[in-house]
DNA sequence: AAGAATCCCAACCGCAAGTTG
DNA sequence: GCAACTTGCGGTTGGGATTCT
């Protein structure tokens, strides 16, 4: 169980702080300053542990600390720096005069991520999601809704959501398998011709342009139908860095993104990562699910089952495409 | 009105980096 | 160089507040 809590040496308090403990503490260290931490509980004529008197501190009790709504400004302020820092969040509050680490870090969870994630972006990379299938469920049955509340037939709007969701689900199902060529042409004894990992390499970008029609932000706006996620643009804006190409100094960040486990071999040589020019991957989306209610993201690095050939491609698309 | 579900945030936990002797 | 100690950081959680059914 790892190592026992700081905290339950000598019976020490844990849990919230009373307006008494938080006088002390803020006394003691107007007067002498805060010191050694792990002294000054004892100093202080406090029953807790040091770790947890600089916490209140740092968190609350602090005088520059400002408390209330985040603004406007500052909500674009984080997007545009975790766009740039990810999550290091005293990084961020560094650029955020008297918001804590903390208060930015729970504002994220909470708020900005879930916007983010309702639009379509991936939170880690602000980049459109790739695993958008994973929402299309949601997507539909709100068009259904729509339809309900409007009470009138089934429209050649949303019919047509369901046409762009089969045509695009069969181009990312044709982007697999092409990189799955790929995979096989350089890593020979990867594993079977229906199993892909997710974490191979991106197609080339001509390749990639030809994939375009993949569904990209204004593809969600237009779906919606002008109120359901335009209702969540309105009141956020989008960073910058959403529809540029990643410049070399992000794809370096894109380590901060990535669990090492996912990014390193069992040897510690890496395995393909995003390439400086490369979009982001478009592999992440398990075909399999189509139509399940998947969880918020797929990004998991796991294997992706495929359907057999057939199953997915008519002639018809394949004649599209080529 | 009441119970369930969800949201929110203060506080905790544990790891890692930095410091000290 | 090394071990012990301290501090900072990011992820997670418990439980109160709020909203939903």
């Amino acid at each position: 169980m790892g190592r026992s809590p700081c905290c339950d040496e000598n019976g020490l308090k844990k849990g919230p702080w009373t307006p008494e403990e938080d006088q002390k503490l803020m006394e003691y260290i107007q007067k002498n300053g805060h010191g050694s931490w792990r002294a000054l509980p004892r100093l202080a004529g406090l029953n807790r542990c040091g770790k947890s008197c600089r916490l209140r501190w740092t968190n609350y009790l602090r005088p520059d600390i400002k408390r209330g709504k985040f603004t406007q400004e500052e909500e674009q302020t984080i997007l545009q720096l975790h766009s740039v820092l990810g999550n290091k969040w005293s990084a961020i509050a560094k650029h955020l005069p008297g918001r804590t680490d903390n208060e930015i870090k729970n504002f994220w969870n909470t708020h900005l991520k879930k916007k983010l994630i309702q639009m379509g972006f991936d939170p880690m990379t602000h980049r459109p999601r790739t695993d958008f299938f994973a929402a299309l469920p949601q997507l539909i049955a709100l068009a259904n809704l729509r339809q309900l509340v409007e009470q009138r037939p089934w429209d050649d709007h949303a019919a047509r959501i369901q046409v762009e969701a089969v045509q695009a689900a069969k181009l990312q199902c044709l982007q697999n398998l092409l990189q799955s060529a790929a995979s096989i042409t350089t890593t020979p004894s990867s594993s079977s011709m229906n199993t892909i990992p997710s974490d191979l390499g991106l197609l080339s970008p001509p390749q990639m342009s030809s994939l375009s029609t993949l569904p990209s932000p204004s593809f969600l706006e237009s779906i919606s139908g002008q109120d359901m996620v335009a209702g969540q643009l309105s009141d956020i804006q989008i960073p910058s860095s959403f529809f540029e190409q990643p410049t070399s100094n992000e794809a370096n960040q894109q380590s901060d993104f990535t669990p090492k486990s996912s990014v390193e071999g069992e040897n510690g040589t890496p395995k393909m990562l995003l390439s400086e020019n490369s979009l982001p991957p478009l592999a992440d989306f398990p075909i399999s699910n189509l139509g399940d209610a998947c969880g918020a993201s797929s990004c998991d690095g796991s294997s992706i089952q495929f359907p057999s050939w057939p199953e997915l491609f008519d002639e018809q698309f394949m004649c599209e495409f080529v």
